[in-house]
DNA sequence: ATTTGTGAAGTGTTTCACAGCA
DNA sequence: TGCTGTGAAACACTTCACAAAT
């Protein structure tokens, strides 16, 4: 019966990543008008095992009933409340370049309670401008507005060359999560958690898998 | 002794992963003109041990010399080859979005040597438009566009509702590898790869660790 | 009859630690 | 000395299989 917190930090990433795609399944289940749905059942439509499903969820607590299966909407607030998501978070975008303009605009984002209410650039062409209805600030206010407005994470979409001033400037403003488009690690030190995605280098996962069916495998010493 | 191949299909996909985090720190290392590295080294740089990095090389060959590390150059040139980015490969983009269009006019893919050579949408208030030099072809046009062109690989970048539909179009024009953007799990047989980025997903992973800051962990049974 | 929750087994990945080479 | 390449050990994650619950 829907419990929480099991010491959050020794809980496999892989869990915590296969949670949000659950909870976008059941949402979509919900919406069909489902009431409940078993672990195989979940497990089956994302390409997960009913066993996963079931483990993955035993980190929290006990959600399903021997016999029934899951309630989805219980589930729905289970999962939301265990990820965090229970609520709105404020968001700041810094980096208004082609990608960060599509973010401003990505609807997605808000619908999951992700809201963003301040958006940074450092090119004196951006800053002063309205996009998608965000006023353009710059990056040398972002201390005080993050703090003004209570802002929580962030998203960098900056080039690789600034990604890690911005991440130092964002740390230093206090903020606890960046989501970093730049290719690029960041150094951060303990409190601020960080995700990375380089869609380059997704691009070249696809390209090792299309060139091993071209060059078929020869295993020489 | 730079080798290649021992059954691309049994390597962990970490592995690949890694290969191309190295990749891009070894292009940076080459531009600030060093010459070899030490896998402690180039491991430190990215948050990785020197045992892990070659253990990953080590699937695939003898790379360094003892005493030495690694060199540079050579160590480039072999990562592209096994990565199977020493080309250029045609990609299409579907969906002309914000998100799309971001993607059309990013430059980073095309240095990669990911050359975006056409584009489709469905929506009549895009198609026939040139958007970043790009004419929109119609998707009822894939096929044979693809056919025409050459087109190897497709990022997806449609509203979660087509994905599939786009997915099985692609699928069938005889695509490789898919860069799905839309929040949907694919299903495709065989043969053709499929690479989700879910970005809500990642902003939930760092919801839940910045939750964990704020909720102490009380564990009850 | 069905399905959960979970120890135990199995599989996969990372780290250790060291022989061998430059 | 400094570093690679690699078995062996450690650790992490997934799947199995079944008692308990409805």
């Amino acid at each position: 019966m829907s419990e929480s917190t099991p010491d959050r930090s020794r809980v496999p990433a892989p869990v915590v990543r296969r949670l949000s795609i659950y909870l976008r399944e059941l949402e979509e289940l919900a919406a069909e008008g489902r009431l409940t749905v078993s672990s195989g059942q979940l497990g089956h439509a994302l390409g997960f095992t009913g066993a996963q499903v079931r483990k993955d969820l035993a980190h929290f607590g006990q959600f399903g009933q021997p016999g029934v299966g899951y309630g989805i909407q219980r589930l729905i607030g289970d999962i939301r409340r265990i990820l965090g998501t229970d609520r709105i978070w404020r968001l700041c975008l810094v980096g208004v370049g082609n990608l960060g303009r599509a973010l401003l605009a990505h609807a997605p984002f808000a619908r999951k309670g992700f809201q963003i209410v301040a958006a940074f650039d450092s090119s004196p062409d951006v800053v002063g401008q309205a996009v998608h209805g965000h006023k353009i600030l710059h990056v040398n206010q972002l201390g005080r507005v993050v703090k003004d407005l209570g802002i929580e994470m962030a998203i960098s979409a900056v080039p690789a060359g600034s990604a890690q001033e911005v991440c130092d400037a964002l740390q230093k403003a206090g903020i606890s999560g960046i989501l970093n488009l730049a290719p690029k690690r960041l150094e951060v030190d303990g409190g601020v958690s960080v995700i990375s995605v380089d869609l380059a280098v997704q691009l070249e996962q696809l390209a090792f898998h299309a060139s091993a069916l071209l060059a078929p495998g020869s295993d020489r010493r």
